[in-house]
This record gives structure tokens, C-alpha cells and sequence, in this order.
RNA sequence: GCCUGUGUGGCGGAAUUGGUAGACGCGCGGGAUUCAAAAUCCCGUUCUCUUAUGAGAGUGUCGGUUCGAUUCCGACCACAGGUACCA
């Protein structure tokens, strides 16, 4: 380069230093975890970021992820862990179908292609992945020893079929996935999209509902929410299982009543009717004759199956025109209706209404005119003389579900809520119509799918033997290669011949199970395969994995799954790991947003051909007018990826690492803007100048002695600890701020005087140190120009000296009635009186106190001094 | 609808247990360097009033507890994630 004055371009290069360092870390596998016994000593960290999806390009919020995961690791190494860090594919799923049938290229070429692009762009991050145990779970070895795991667990008795409901398209004649229904129409064919039942695989969960309820409360290093959530989710509850005897006569086959659950006994004087769900099996035999509760059930299959369609629905009702007895109240009789908002998947599908006391039961009972009985009287002061003795619940807006005492309730008059629902539940047992039981919101794992790309479910139907599994030595049973798209439906079921085979017992022509399994099937397992192939022992020696980081959007079902499914491979003899916990510790991390920009004529437009005006967005191609919209979590949809090839090329890998862990705390969203990519490699420059400052500067032997040395000296190790900490607390954007200081402080220090330059020295050297997990070509560079021995990738984590954080002298503000006016320094030993005293003392505080009686004089040392006067 | 979060300057955000609100960065303003520019370096930057000194207000809204609240409690508003076949 050309420069005037002789004077050498200063500048450090990414684009030529950063392959040469990974180089440099390949040549010697130093990512590559060790094995138990060439570990020795060294303590184990299974270090592990969810997997991604191969959907054909990495976005920043791939970077993010993965970058967040590679600070953890590089942490751990640095501390002396022997570290596994493994990287592979989720590969199975939907995508890829429906880019075989826009793009007629098959599902497993368009996977594998996507794969070599991305692994590609991974390659360029500067990770420290050991890419030696990488998989795709479309491999069949994965998928094949999948398979033998769902046989297995056959065995053990967690896998059944039962009916269940899908959304149906009738134009298509295809399953949809609740994404693919929009507004209640089929995306492709825009048909009115209704619920149809289909025979499916289930796992039992529900088995192990209280064990993943009441261990997840111990994962002490999970998020709380996440652990909220997924206790939630479970959704224990107790409460009464009770039938109602009929009024009159009884259905056919179900003389004995109507069983109901109920987590409300102590509002059962508050009955108003008995609902059944649609799916009721009553409601559908009724169905049969009765042409109107047929209609009715078709009005309500039009509603999506997802809960969010089902609950926001309009309530509707039927009145079936039958009757219940009260099981209180003597002569009195409840109407039955069939009701929407009654689901057949939870208690018994079937509920007795306390419009009174339940908001769902009082938006029916409003809409139907069915009757609102009051019988909880609120506790305290909300108490309403008239509200209680309305007795109709005429004047009341909403359902009371509060606490309070039981009122116009017979014999249970007076109690409380928690009293009276144990005396109803015991009078109810008593008349033998029922009893306490156990109720879980969760449901049965739904793993059957009616799709190509997926593991194939490994049965056989026969029509002698019934369902007959696959034989182990017959596995992998392999996905068909050639496969046709050209039609709506599973390929497998249309396929001329791949479900052909001849029965395993009986050797008569069967035919193979065309579902295959739900991808959360592929993701439950992969961090044992990750951990070991086979071998039983390294993968006991691995998990727990011991940090896990991914996106906060898996909170409920990715991380229960995995947790059955761990649980399910240690009960059937596959998996040693006692707590069946497969992550020791989570960490959810934020999504990564941008703002998107539309065309005045509604084209979304990618960030790359908008530019920013003083007052507007324009396209750079047209100069036309762009308007900037929602900033939102990056989608293709919406062209507001952020391709981080273009940045890696334009500022480098390093910074768009350390771009993506600035500023935002790691669990929150962060928006992508240029200007702050800018803002990275611009610190890049400045670090690489703070060292190259130092790099033909003599090495002195110089005493570390000196107001300044010890001044420096003092920031350096402060500044380290602090990046230690917040590397631990998973506060990265915390320790970005604490190097950013650091960067300062050495850029001032190279004022200073020529004594400097030992402290300036190890100063230096544990700043590479704590950069590495952060911008790890950088501080490679960094720690050569210092002289630094080996790699500074392999070096050890620099050792703060304690000694050294220790102030003697602290800061003290002084408040007035809460009101900072002035501050002290005092020593740390300084006792309370002294303080107190010196606080008074300050000129600066006499103003404020003029006329005034000082009250009370608040002294808490080390932190603050409030004078309290009036 | 339900569950779980989030809300602080022009912007992203910091504030270890209830103890100096705005660390650090971006942007912006000013200066140094330069023939000039880029790059770099230094200083300033919550708002309002004030010549300065300084004063007042201020962490989504309203209310509460406390000597003291971004932090704890109650109600509300907005946004985000999940809601069992997106991954």
C-alpha cells in the first residue's frame, strides 16, 4: 500500500488473518474432544447449542446462537474442562417437501445441498466445533437407530394408537400442519380446512407427567420461566372425578351417569348445567340419530385444531334436551348440553358449569340465558351487600374465581374454599358418585405424521398378525428414493411398492406403515448420539450436557420431549443417566430482529437495496421511496435476513461476533443495524492498535511498583474479573462493556510514563486472554504481536490476583430525604459514627438542612448515607 | 382466550442483595491531526428551566410499601414468544 511519509498502513486485516488462524487451530485438532481416559484429571463440559435446521443459509440469529455457545466453550477450555462442543443437522421436516414439490428437486438432495452451504458459512465463524461427531438425523444410520429405540420403547409398553384429530384438507385430500391452515383455509387450495380423525402413534408421557413435573423444579441452573412454563404446561391439578346420575331415562350403554372432572367441587350448589364435548363419545352416538346435533358437530369441526383456534372460538352450544340429577340437592335436575369450549382431551370431556365462578361457563351461560348462582362470597372488603344477596347473579359482569367462603351452599355454608372442596369431594365418595383424583393438562406425545421426509415408523400391518414390528437386524427401514411430489398426500402411502413387504411372522404379503415420526422425535436424542455413537460408557461419561443455549421459542416442547425421551431410553436399559435430565443447564437466548422495508408498490424489500435519506428509505437501484415497517424476528417472508457472509466479507467474522453479543443481553431480542456492525470492526481496529502499540516495545524488567503500575495493574485484574463473572452469569454483553473499558485504559496508558510498560505488558496479555472467547482470530493476532507462547486458543485462563481488587478508599453519596446532594470518600474500615459525622459535617449538605430538624441519620457503609429531616 | 416474558435518553442497553438512574456502545455536536479528505485520537451529550452556579422532573400508566423503589406489592396498557402437525 502507498502511504505518505513512509509510514506503514496501521491496519489489521481480517480478511487474511482470520483463515490463517483457523488454520492454525485445524492443524492440530485443537477442538476435538478428548476421550475419557486421555482426559485424565480434567473435568468434562458437554457444551451444546440447539442444531439447526438446515434451511439452506445461516442468519444472524444462527451467529448469535452459535457465537453465544462458542464463549461458553472456549470459557470452559480456557479453565481447563475437557470440552465437547459437537455441531450436526435437524434435518428431517416439512421444508424440504415443499421445496421438492415448487422446485421438483427431492426432499434429500435440497437437504444435503443446504447442509454443505451452511456448514460452509459455519466454517468461516471461527468456532471451536468438533466437527468429527457431526450427523444428519436424515442419515439412516441416525434415523435407523431411532427406529430401534421407538421399538423398544413398544416393548416397554409406551406406544400405542388411538384416534386423533388432524386438520383435513378435502380439496387436496391432505393433512395440514397448523401452519399451513389460514384462517381456517388450506394455504394451497384455500378449501375450508375441517377436523378429521385418523388412527395415530402416541407415546405415553403422560406416564411420566409427575416425574417431569416435579423434577424439573431441581434444574436449579434452568431459567425460572422455563421452568414455570413447563410446569404449566403439565398442568397438574387435583380435584374430583364424580359421575351425574340421569333424571329419567338413560342412554343405552351408559346407564350409570355422566363421569365429569372438576377442580371446583366446593361450587357444586352453583350448578347451572353439564356440558359434554362434541367429541364426546355420547354426543357422537347421539349424533347418529339426531340430525341436528350432527349439524352441530360440523359446525364445530370448522374450527381449527389448535388451541389458541379452539379457545378464541365463539362459544356455541346445544341443549340435548336430557337430564341430570343434582347430587346435593334433592329433586333438583340439570340440563345436558354438548358445548364447544369443552375439550375431549382433558379430564373426562366432560364438565358440570358454574357459570358463577367460571369465566367460561358464564360467557355460556350469558349467551344460553342458563341460570348464575352465586356461591362463593368474596373474601374482604369486595364483599357486595347486594351482589351476595341477589342470589341470581343478575347484576354480576363476570365470573368471581377468587378466594372466599361458601354461601347459600348447604352444608357447606361458611367454609372456605380449599374446606369446602374437600367436604364436597368426601360427601360425593361417600354416596360412592365419585372421588378425589389427579388431572394433568398434558396429553399423550402425537408422533405420527403423514409425510415423506421423516423416520419412518418401523411396523408392519398384517392382515393375520396385526401390527408386527420390524425386526432389528431388518433396520433401517429406508425412506424410498424415488419418490413423486406431483400429488397432494404422503408419498409413502402413494408410493407403488415401497410399502409392500411380506409379514415378519407370518411371511404373508403386509404392508409397511406409511406414517413417519414427528421431527421433535430426531431432536430428543441427538445430544446422546453427539456424546457417543454406541458406546455406552462415553456417552454416560458426556451427558448430562452440562450447558445447553438455544432459542427461547423451545421452551415447552423441544425440552419436554427430550426429557421424556431420555427418561423412556433409561427405562427400556439404553441410556445411563439416573435423573433422566438430559440438561444439567439451559440458557435461552433472544431472537435477533430487523426492520423491514416495503415498496410503494408492496414489494418487501431486503436491507442490502434500501439506503437511508435524511428523513426517509429509498431503493438504491429505482430511487424510489421505501417505507420502513415492524422490526421483527428475521424471516425470509419478509426479506429482513441479514446474510452474514456479506458482513463476514464487508468487517469480518470477529466482528460480527462481537456485534451480535453487544449491547443486548443475551435471553432479549436484538436488532441488527449496519451501523452498529460498523461500530465492531471499528473496535477491532482499536484493539489490534493497542497491541501493535506494544509489540516492538521494549520488554522491561522494571519493578511493578508505582502509584500508576499499581493503578493499571489494579484495572487490568478488576476488568478481568469482571469479564470472568459475566462470562459465568451468561451477561456477555456485560463483559463487551468491561473489554471495551479495558481497551481504554491501555489506550490511555501508552501516555504514561516509560514505567508503564510491564504492567501495560501483563495488562495486555490478559486482555487476549478474556477477548479469545469473544473475537477469537483477533486475539490470536493480539496475543503473536505480544509475544504470547503457542496459541492463545490453548492458553491458559489468566488468574486474577485478589490482592489487587481491594479498595482502600470508597465513595459515598450522601442523600437528603432520598435526594443525592453531595459525597464523601471515606475509608472502607470507617465505622458508622464516622461516617455519620463526616456526612453531617459537608458544606455542601448544611444548605439542605437549613430550619430543618434532622429526624433520622441512615448510614449503610460502604453503599450510601440518607440524612432524613423536616 | 390461556401460559411465560419484556417495557429505562435520539437509539441498543447498564445498575451483584431495595442504596449515586443512564456504565459501555451507536448516533449526534465540538476539537486535534491533515493542503484536503478518509482513518485515528480527545472532549461533550436524559429532559426542562437557568448567564454561570444551580434547580426541578424522570425507568410503559395509575396506585401502594419504605428513610430510600428501575428493583418489592396491586391494578392496567402495549409488545414479543409458546399454545401440542413450523422448527
Amino acid at each position: 500500500m502507498k502511504a505518505g511519509g513512509g509510514s506503514m498502513a496501521l491496519r489489521y486485516d481480517p480478511q487474511s488473518a482470520e483463515p490463517k488462524w483457523r488454520a492454525e487451530w485445524d492443524k492440530i485438532s485443537l477442538f476435538k474432544a478428548k476421550s475419557p481416559a486421555q482426559a485424565g484429571d480434567a473435568p468434562k463440559a458437554y457444551v451444546l447449542e440447539m442444531f439447526p435446521y438446515p434451511s439452506g443459509r445461516l442468519h444472524v440469529g444462527h451467529v448469535r446462537n452459535y457465537a453465544m455457545g462458542d464463549v461458553v466453550a472456549r470459557h470452559k477450555r480456557a479453565k481447563g474442562y475437557n470440552v465437547l462442543h459437537p455441531m450436526g443437522w435437524d434435518a428431517f421436516g416439512m421444508p424440504a417437501e415443499n421445496a421438492a414439490m415448487e422446485h421438483n428437486t427431492h426432499p434429500g438432495k435440497w437437504t444435503y445441498q443446504n447442509i454443505a452451504a451452511m456448514k460452509k458459512q459455519f466454517m468461516k465463524l471461527g468456532l471451536s466445533l468438533d466437527w468429527s461427531r457431526e450427523f444428519a438425523t436424515c442419515d439412516p444410520d441416525y434415523y435407523g437407530e431411532q427406529q430401534r429405540l421407538f421399538l423398544k420403547f413398544m416393548d416397554k409398553g409406551l406406544v400405542y394408537q388411538k384416534k386423533a384429530k388432524v386438520n383435513w384438507d378435502p380439496v387436496d385430500n391432505t393433512v395440514l400442519a397448523n401452519e399451513q391452515v389460514i384462517d381456517g383455509k388450506g394455504w394451497r387450495s384455500g378449501a375450508e380446512v375441517e377436523q378429521r380423525d385418523l388412527v395415530q402413534w402416541f407415546f405415553r408421557i403422560t406416564d411420566y407427567a409427575e416425574d417431569l413435573l416435579s423434577e424439573v423444579q431441581k434444574l436449579e441452573r434452568w431459567p425460572e420461566k422455563v421452568r414455570t412454563m413447563q410446569a404449566n404446561w403439565i398442568g397438574r391439578s387435583e380435584g374430583l372425578q364424580m359421575r351425574f346420575e340421569w333424571a329419567g331415562e338413560a342412554p343405552q350403554g351408559h346407564e350409570t351417569g355422566v363421569e365429569i372432572f372438576t377442580t371446583r367441587p366446593d361450587t357444586l350448589y352453583g350448578a347451572s348445567f353439564v356440558a359434554l364435548s362434541p367429541d364426546h363419545p355420547l354426543t357422537i352416538e347421539w349424533a347418529e340419530s339426531r340430525e341436528d346435533l350432527q349439524a352441530f358437530r360440523a359446525e364445530c369441526a370448522k374450527v381449527g385444531t389448535s388451541e389458541a383456534d379452539i379457545e378464541k372460538a365463539e362459544k356455541i352450544g346445544f341443549d340435548t334436551g336430557l337430564r341430570v340429577k343434582h347430587p346435593f340437592i334433592d329433586g333438583e335436575t340439570l340440563p345436558v348440553w354438548v358445548a364447544n369450549f369443552v375439550l375431549m382431551g382433558y379430564g373426562t370431556g366432560a364438565i358440570f358449569a358454574c357459570p358463577a365462578h367460571d369465566q367460561r361457563d358464564f360467557d355460556f351461560a350469558r349467551k344460553y340465558d342458563l341460570p348464575i348462582l352465586p356461591v362463593v362470597k368474596p373474601s374482604g372488603e369486595e364483599a357486595d351487600e347486594a351482589w351476595v344477596s341477589s342470589g341470581q347473579g343478575a347484576d354480576m359482569d363476570a365470573a368471581y374465581t377468587g378466594p372466599g367462603t361458601a354461601m347459600q351452599s348447604g352444608f357447606l355454608d361458611g367454609k372456605s374454599v380449599d374446606e369446602a372442596k374437600s367436604e364436597a369431594i368426601a360427601k360425593i365418595a361417600d354416596a360412592g358418585l365419585g372421588e378425589r383424583t389427579v388431572n394433568y393438562r398434558l396429553r399423550d406425545w402425537g408422533v405420527s405424521r403423514q409425510r415423506y421426509w421423516g423416520c419412518p415408523i418401523p411396523v408392519i400391518h398384517c392382515e393375520g398378525c396385526g401390527i408386527v414390528p420390524v425386526p432389528i437386524a431388518d433396520l433401517p427401514v429406508k425412506l424410498p428414493e424415488a419418490v413423486s411430489f406431483d400429488r397432494p398426500g404422503n408419498p409413502l402411502f402413494h408410493h407403488p411398492t415401497w410399502k409392500d413387504v411380506d409379514c415378519p411372522t407370518c411371511a404373508k404379503p403386509a404392508q409397511r406403515e406409511t406414517d413417519t415420526l414427528d421431527t421433535f422425535n430426531d431432536s430428543s436424542w441427538y445430544f446422546a448420539r453427539f456424546a457417543s455413537v454406541d458406546d455406552p460408557a462415553e456417552r454416560a461419561y458426556w451427558l448430562p450436557v452440562d450447558q445447553y443455549v438455544g432459542g427461547v421459542e423451545h421452551a415447552v416442547l423441544h425440552l419436554l420431549y427430550a426429557r421424556f425421551f431420555t427418561r423412556a431410553m433409561r427405562d427400556v436399559g439404553e441410556l445411563d443417566l439416573p435423573s433422566g435430565e438430559p440438561f444439567a443447564g439451559l440458557f435461552t437466548q433472544g431472537m435477533v430482529t430487523h426492520a423491514t422495508f416495503k415498496s410503494d408498490n408492496g414489494r418487501w424489500l431486503q436491507p442490502s437495496e434500501v439506503e437511508q435519506k435524511p428523513n426517509h428509505w429509498i431503493e438504491t437501484a429505482t430511487g424510489e421511496n421505501v417505507t420502513m415497517g415492524d422490526i421483527v424476528k428475521m424471516s425470509k417472508s419478509k426479506k429482513n435476513t441479514v446474510d452474514p457472509d456479506e458482513i463476514i466479507a464487508t468487517f469480518g467474522a470477529d466482528a460480527a461476533r462481537w456485534f451480535v453479543l453487544s449491547d443486548s443481553p443475551p435471553e432479549r431480542d436484538v436488532e441488527w443495524t449496519q451501523s452498529g456492525a460498523e461500530g465492531s470492526a471499528r473496535f477491532v481496529q482499536r484493539v489490534w492498535g493497542v497491541f501493535n502499540a506494544l509489540s516492538d516495545a521494549p520488554r522491561d524488567d522494571a519493578p511493578m511498583e508505582g502509584e500508576a503500575t499499581v493503578a493499571l495493574r489494579r484495572a487490568s485484574h478488576q476488568l478481568a474479573q469482571a469479564v470472568d463473572t459475566a462470562i459465568e452469569e451468561f451477561r456477555f454483553n456485560s463483559a463487551i462493556a468491561s473489554i471495551h473499558e479495558w481497551t481504554s485504559v491501555l489506550k490511555k496508558a501508552e501516555q504514561g510514563d516509560d514505567d508503564l510498560i510491564a504492567a501495560r505488558f501483563e495488562g495486555a496479555s490478559m486482555l487476549a486472554r478474556c477477548l479469545t472467547p469473544f473475537m477469537p482470530h483477533l486475539a490470536e493476532e493480539c496475543w503473536a504481536l505480544i509475544g504470547g507462547e503457542g496459541l492463545v486458543s490453548a492458553a491458559a485462563w489468566p488468574v486474577v490476583d485478589a490482592g489487587l481488587l481491594v479498595e482502600d478508599n470508597v465513595t459515598l453519596p450522601i442523600q437528603v430525604n432520598g435526594k443525592r446532594r453531595a459525597e464523601i470518600s471515606v475509608a472502607k474500615t470507617a465505622t458508622k459514627d464516622e461516617i455519620e459525622a463526616l456526612a453531617l459535617a459537608q458544606s455542601a449538605i448544611a444548605s439542605f438542612l437549613d430550619g430543618k430538624d434532622i429526624k433520622k441519620v441512615i448510614v449503610v457503609p460502604g453503599r450510601i448515607v440518607n440524612i432524613v429531616a423536616s
